[in-house]
DNA sequence: GGGGCATGAATGAATGTTCATTCATTCTTG
DNA sequence: CAAGAATGAATGAACATTCATTCATGCCCC
């Protein structure tokens, strides 16, 4: 008896048809994800993850070209997920200032969220200048885009001052949050990531603003 | 006639006794530094770096315990460099926002200096929790340590905000200084590096600061 | 002064392991 | 009973590491 129940067939429905395609794909996405964060991506073999995801070595390479290609969909899959919610999360926000927090808030909770994608997109993706100058000329552009248009229109608007460079106050607020996520990712304690995104506002709007200082919500 | 002229022997001199040891090792790290920032650690063979050293194969691993050891000797040795010059940077420097500026500039300029260190520092060595742990754990917290002081006196001064976190606040600034980096380092234009921390600084100062503005030098 | 000799640095070919990837075969399902 | 999904053993290339051998140096004794 060479098998041992190896997956329980999911009771495929009508519609299932072309279904298991999506199934397995993001089922090997996920254990990817959880192995790749475990022993990272150079050290973690095909075969673990194919393990991990309940099919053989082989199936892998019916979804993915190669290992590459399996990291680099993960991240694609990721940023476009992450940028279809942040547009979103915007819609309705027109002070910039609340379209900073609720940017920050959102990469921060996003991440925060899943601890095993938090370590690929904070260490494994900064694996290879060829990832990253992949990942910094793409979805990165596009990110600190969205953030340097806040700051434009709050300086348009009389909130920050004039003198700020918009792109490098960008590259600041991204740098500062993304230092968070690490930490977090690396620190034993798992405080609620989400919070940092409040802290990082009220010093960024403090240093682009032209008034004393607009402080969230507190009293 | 199996030996071509390997290396041409440099004309030991008396006290070359026991340079040649000083000598090799810091060739090979230098190599090490290049290959490893042009191919990505995982992807350097230990051949390539024991060929970019002058050097054979064998002989890396009478330097070097292991291909891993060398890149840990890498980062230590900078590291060790980089605290070393700047605690010397700070001595004479009382104004907390001075001590910041002077971290931040000697930050900057010490990646802005080396691209190929910048490329290890700011990519390789963050391919694994494994290296990031260490690394986090021993020297960014001394780095940070640093930098939390100095906003402390900040404060104890009256110049910054009593209400600001020092310790979320040194992880902001260096989260801001690391993108700059980061951003240099993959950027094909060669700017000038040490100037991004000013921009850095200012905001961060009046992000900081309980009064409108300590503006840096600039008319 | 000079001709071996001991020492240990350096070499680089050989080794052995570790995987990514392939593909002949088996299974499933409609 | 096709068609195509899935399997997993086999393949072969890549590469870290080892180690038997070569080489350079300085020392000592005649």
């Amino acid at each position: 008896m060479p098998r041992p129940a190896p997956v329980p067939p999911p009771a495929r429905r009508a519609a299932d048809v072309r279904a298991p395609i999506a199934d397995k794909r993001d089922a090997i996405m996920r254990a990817a994800t959880h192995v790749f964060a475990q022993h990272g991506f150079f050290n973690a073999q095909v075969a673990d993850v194919a393990r991990a995801a309940g099919v053989a070595a082989g199936t892998v390479y019916l979804y993915f070209r190669s290992k590459d290609d399996l990291l680099v969909s993960l991240f694609e899959r990721t940023m476009k997920d992450a940028i279809a919610e942040g547009r979103a999360a915007l819609v309705g926000a027109t002070d910039p200032r609340e379209r900073l927090r609720r940017i920050a808030r959102l990469h921060l909770e996003r991440l925060g969220r899943d601890r095993d994608l938090a370590v690929v997109f904070q260490v494994e993706l900064r694996q290879s200048t060829k990832f990253m100058e992949r990942f910094s000329s793409s979805y990165l552009r596009e990110y600190l885009g969205i953030i340097r248009e806040a700051v434009e229109a709050g300086q348009a608007a009389g909130l920050f001052r004039a003198e700020i460079n918009p792109t490098a106050a960008a590259k600041i607020l991204f740098g500062a949050l993304d230092e968070m996520a690490t930490n977090w990712m690396l620190s034993r304690r798992r405080y609620p990531l989400e919070n940092d995104a409040d802290t990082v506002l009220d010093l960024f709007l403090h240093g682009v603003g032209s008034r004393p200082a607009p402080t969230g919500g507190a009293a």
